[in-house]
DNA sequence: TCTGGGGTCCTAGGACCC
DNA sequence: TCTGGGGTCCTAGGACCC
């Protein structure tokens, strides 16, 4: 069979809880026990991992953690995330990765995608005749070594495109590696509930469930014309998938997920830059309000320094007390200064801000990204040459050595006099 | 279920230009 | 004499993913 017609061997590899498991790297003592990332007991925020030994009680990641506190078991450990050493591990298992095939995407901290078509040869042993069966044995050696070397536990799933070996990935779990046959897709997924499918969120499930579509067995025997009112111009696409068909982005395994991305051959988008923070209490004076939108306009304009992008747009987030959320957004002449941002962003702020209610959250996103020119030394304006001195001392220190936001923490912090040396 | 934080992509109306 | 159509940008909101 020529390399056209072969159909696209491609594993989804995902490692198993995996903050909890570097977690039980860091903390041997946690191991077997269980465990809650994503803060602190009964915090304001939500469970990111929840290990194995918690699930039985309804604590999964997504629900809050005041839920999880009262669903868990006493012993249950809670801890806050650490994702630089995250970051670490991830890189890690992309190293080893990518000894078992040249062909990856990163699809996001704890997921990747990875190429076989073409590598069959190169693992059959003597007397090896079935190339998936070849496959799937690499793959668990792969999922042995990340073990073994890393101590994170990965599971695999095996199929002719993205879609499908995602969806095997999570029926693998814990631990496990699932292949699907070329010709088997749809008898795969028909069985499974329409929320397994990649793109069908609360919402879509939701509302097939309404049209009573519960299987991805029925959502594959649609009419493409009934689902567009709910899906618009993706359900076409859905149906396909679901139908087990071999997606264009099969062979290519697509794009890398653009966060990930060091930049863009084609100049068209470059994504974007965001931060939000929920406050611990909500916030009443606008001015404590402004101070943080402050510390989130350095933060964002700093990480477009150090992408080398400029933006034309910023977006102002603000969610109430009563979970009201709106957004605002400005463009304007590219920069990537706070003292171009920041005056923009307080505008927006008092403008937008109409209710007296306590504010719950702020974000603050850059978009409209684009890569200016190489500039020379004279040109550099009074602003970017101060943020060169800033930024200079930031990559030896970290963002907070330096800046009016961390100042601010600072006076705070002596401030409240709760710190001691 | 009193609901995080980082992203992507889509929709839809209005402005503005040709 | 209230009237076209297409293209592109801006703005606001929402679904979804991990």
């Amino acid at each position: 069979m020529s390399d056209e017609l072969r159909p696209a061997r491609i594993a989804c590899l995902d490692l198993d809880t995996f903050f909890v498991s570097v977690e039980r790297i860091l903390h041997p003592e946690l191991a077997g026990r269980p465990v809650v990332v994503g803060g602190a007991r009964g915090g304001r925020g939500v469970v990111t991992a929840a290990s194995y030994e918690v699930r039985p009680f309804g604590v999964r990641s997504g629900i809050s953690l005041r839920e999880a506190d009262r669903l868990a078991p006493k012993d249950t450990v809670f801890m806050p995330p650490s994702h630089g050493v995250y970051s670490d591990y991830a890189h890690k298992v992309r190293l080893i990765a990518q000894d078992f095939t040249p062909e990856s995407r990163v699809a996001s901290i704890d997921e990747m995608y990875l190429g076989f078509q073409g590598c069959e040869e190169l693992y059959r042993r003597a007397g090896d005749v079935d190339d998936d069966a070849t496959i799937e044995r690499v793959c668990r050696e792969m999922t042995a070594r990340i073990l073994r070397e890393l101590g994170l536990p990965a599971s695999v799933g095996i199929g002719s495109s993205k879609t499908i070996a995602k969806v095997a990935s999570g029926v693998a779990k814990p631990a496990g590696v699932r292949l699907v046959r070329a010709g088997d897709e749809a008898a795969f997924l028909a069985p499974l509930p329409v929320r397994k499918l990649p793109g069908i969120g609360p919402v879509g499930e939701e509302r097939l469930q309404a049209m009573g579509i519960a299987t991805l067995g029925r959502l594959a025997a649609c009419r493409v014309d009934e689902l567009e009112p709910i899906f618009g111009v993706r359900a076409g696409d859905l149906v396909l998938r679901a139908r087990g068909a071999t997606d264009a982005s099969a062979v290519l395994l697509g794009r890398e997920r653009p966060a990930f991305r060091e930049h863009d051959p084609e100049g068209e988008t470059l994504g974007s830059i965001s931060n939000e923070r929920t406050f611990a209490e909500d916030v009443r004076d606008p001015r404590d309000v402004e101070a943080r939108l402050c510390a989130l306009v350095e933060r964002v304009c700093w990480r477009a320094r150090k992408r080398g992008v400029k933006a034309r747009t910023v977006t102002l987030k603000l969610r109430y007390a009563d979970f009201e959320t709106l957004t605002r957004s400005r463009s304007f002449a590219a920069t990537s200064s706070e003292l171009d941002v920041l005056p923009i962003v307080l505008a927006l702020y008092r403008k937008a801000r109409t209710r007296s209610t306590a504010v719950r959250l702020v974000g603050i996103q850059l978009s409209n990204l684009h890569e200016p020119g190489a500039q020379l030394e004279l040109e550099l304006t009074t602003h970017e040459r101060l943020h060169r001195s800033v930024d200079g001392i930031r990559a030896k220190y970290g963002f907070d050595a330096v800046g009016a936001a961390a100042a601010r923490r600072r006076d705070r912090r002596s401030d409240s006099g709760s710190r001691t040396r």
